[in-house]
DNA sequence: AAACCCCAGTAACAAAGGGCACAAACTTAA
DNA sequence: TTAAGTTTGTGCCCTTTGTTACTGGGGTTT
């Protein structure tokens, strides 16, 4: 855990907060597809991703979901330290993309290394300034963009993320991600696979070049 | 300047910090309907609301617009900060609804008062997370709910920002606001009159019962 | 092999929303 | 008062997206 921690934080944390780390923080092993944060539960412990990447999704009352943003290595999730600060309920969902390692640190430290740590309180902005501009990001493409684009840029964000660039998903699941029907997404990607750009398998579609 | 500062920050902030405020901040009294902030902008010091509303819009490459968020007493803009931290230029444009009188605080000093003052850094925390929260309403808005209900909540909000149930604004103006064309907006109106909801002018609306 | 399930392709239709055109009503300026 | 500009109402049609229903392919289970 240590190596993995100074590779990935080293730039913004100091050594003796790497330390404290260290000895309070949970390093978990999490495969692929897992929900590792749903919404209405509470928080009593933030992330740290040391490695792979994790979706995060938010969801309306009749269930209907919608992907947020990724996060990656060296990345966390501000919102969920919102809901910590502000001592209220998640409001969004979590799951691995891939398999993922990364550290739990409690509540109270975030809190306590905040007035300690000047290289804690830079990440933390970052973290925040980085989501909202994330945010600003999603909201300017379900705003601006239609579906088709929409899903160019997930696939492509797809690929860049797993580095992979056999997405390995159903039809289906790419239309919760984007929150339209499975039969639109499939109209959408025969439409792709005829511009050359992809080519469609069971269970997976191969990407070319988007 | 020191009553109103006191009267709407004093909860958050300690003495010296509201006397430094008041030594370098600088009174600002802006009429309705005046853009303070552009997209692109290099932003060099930071609002703090005193009274007053101020619209946050977002735009894309052809020049649509949408609403992201109303500021209201007492809040501040952290996108705006995030860009400051990040010395990057405005994303958002911020534009008054009502007349508006605010503090205006040089960037330097916000970061030093970071480290200085426990109620600064407490307060720019709150603010990150109300707007991470107001965005992902936005995003929930766009993303879940088909146009009817947003004019609703839009004509709702905006009689609540303004204390006026006259809502004085084209319909050209709302559609720019919810990123829509002026003929869908008026058919809906037209709907909601014909519901009792409201009642249409000649440059205002009269509204009844959302 | 037969029955079954999951996934994808497709057609037909429905609904939401956008664009265009034009008319009517009202306001302002000449 | 006339002309010009602005704002709103409305009909018609188009595009995008969503819905339903059915098909067949491919794999799995029994």
């Amino acid at each position: 855990m240590k190596e993995e921690l100074l590779g990935t934080f080293s730039n913004y944390f100091e050594q003796p907060l790497i330390d404290e780390i260290l000895e309070v923080g949970k390093l978990i092993e999490v495969p692929a597809g897992e929900t590792i944060m749903d919404i209405g539960q509470y928080i009593r412990s933030i992330p740290l991703l040391l490695s792979g990447a994790i979706k995060v999704l938010r969801e309306d009352e009749e269930g209907d979901e919608l992907l947020l943003y990724y996060l990656e290595q060296g990345e966390t999730c501000s919102v969920t330290m919102a809901c910590c600060m502000g001592q209220t309920k998640s409001e969004i969902r979590a799951v691995t993309e891939t398999d993922t390692t990364l550290v739990m640190v409690p509540v109270q430290k975030m809190e306590e290394w905040m007035g300690k740590y000047k290289g804690w309180r830079n990440y933390v902005f970052e973290s925040y300034q980085n989501r909202l501009n994330e945010l600003l990001q999603t909201v300017d493409n379900i705003a601006f963009k239609n579906l088709d684009q929409r899903l160019v840029d997930y696939l492509k964000k797809k690929v860049e993320v797993t580095n992979d660039n056999r997405i390995k998903n159903t039809h289906q699941e790419i239309a919760y991600d984007l929150h339209t029907s499975r039969v639109v997404i499939s109209r959408l990607l025969k439409k792709l696979e005829k511009m050359k750009k992809l080519v469609l398998h069971r269970n997976y579609i191969h990407v070319i070049d988007l």
